[in-house]
DNA sequence: TGAATCATGTAACCGGTTACATGATTTT
DNA sequence: AAAATCATGTAACCGGTTACATGATTCA
């Protein structure tokens, strides 16, 4: 697990690009817009939201029609504090604990079938993380308007792309020179 | 963080692959052999030997010559369990917390400066984890024998190696095109 | 013999996950 | 009116990190 926490600039990130969200929606984005590179329960959500209101990194306001609904819009505060850690480059790779990458470590002998059974389900995995990205850059990108809108966006979608192609790439190599 | 508890399935590895290791040996293969791949502080790790000793996948013996040194071996039943992790295929990609991605998705304008200083700065970063990577497989993996000997580490590393010069290819392609 | 480091152990804390819980709103 | 789901909140647990601590061994 990370040491430094960053939920809380996620969650400014989030509640920047979406002024007037509720709880629910930035737990929501959890699962659509940063799925692929973040995850959070709403039992973290919730109270650090109310911290970030406490900090006045956030203003909260309730709605009549609604007795619980929350809306959440960042305050300049906020904002100033966002854009700096956004301004700050990124000084240490994840280490990825990557359990395919930790199980072939142990195996040893180039014939064990069992390293053929691992790289036949990763690639399935690859392949069908590979479908629902492009889908995902056809879905939001199809004009050069939206690419310049959410730049950042697009750029990591292409990314992840890029990288999924290059381990099927990786697993394809092995697999054939395995198979002789 | 990983729900299922896998730090005990990594020792066996380790302690499979190095019978009649003590438990700083073992902290140390934390940082040198899967370094890469997974980290491990010793406060976790002594704990959990002590609980697999009690489990039966360990023996541990004392040495005369060294009051506090503890050697710790596989018992069959421990190479049992650590067979059957590795014959159980990983179903699921990781979820990989990268805030290098997370900081360019709030990024919304193509002009923003900060994504030169984001990319030019993980460029150095992974230029200099290719070095390291190309070290090690230097290093480790020299002669045919070596690989053999270490098929799966041989594979996880040539892995490491072909991600990281695909996201260089990736970056060095967006900083051209940012560059226009 | 004093210093460094070897070798192990423990305790406090913290973030994330799971589960439980509750009332409000909307749908059928 | 009942059922579904919306919307938020809280509590228990657990793994990982950091810090503190201690004696044993080795090195200068």
């Amino acid at each position: 697990m990370p040491k430094r926490r960053i939920l809380p600039f996620i969650i400014l990130g989030i509640v920047s690009n979406h002024p007037h969200i509720t709880g629910r929606e930035v737990t929501a984005a959890f699962s659509t817009e940063i799925g692929d590179f973040w995850k959070a329960a709403h039992s973290q959500i919730y109270p650090e939201l109310r911290r970030m209101v406490d900090d006045r990194w956030l203003t909260s306001a309730t709605n009549r029609n609604n007795a619980k609904e929350r809306y959440y819009t960042v305050t300049p505060a906020g904002q100033a504090v966002l854009d700096k850690w956004l301004g700050q480059t990124v000084d240490e790779l994840p280490i990825r604990q990557d359990l395919f990458s930790l199980k072939l470590f142990f195996i040893n002998d180039p014939h064990d079938p069992r390293i053929e059974q691992l790289i036949a389900k990763q690639t399935s995995l690859l392949r069908s993380e590979l479908t629902h990205l492009r889908q995902r850059q056809q879905t939001l990108f199809l004009d050069e308007q939206a690419v310049k809108g959410h730049y950042g966006h697009y750029l990591i979608l292409t990314r992840a792309i890029s990288r999924t192609m290059g381990q099927l790439a990786w697993l394809k190599q092995v697999a054939q020179y395995s198979d002789q």
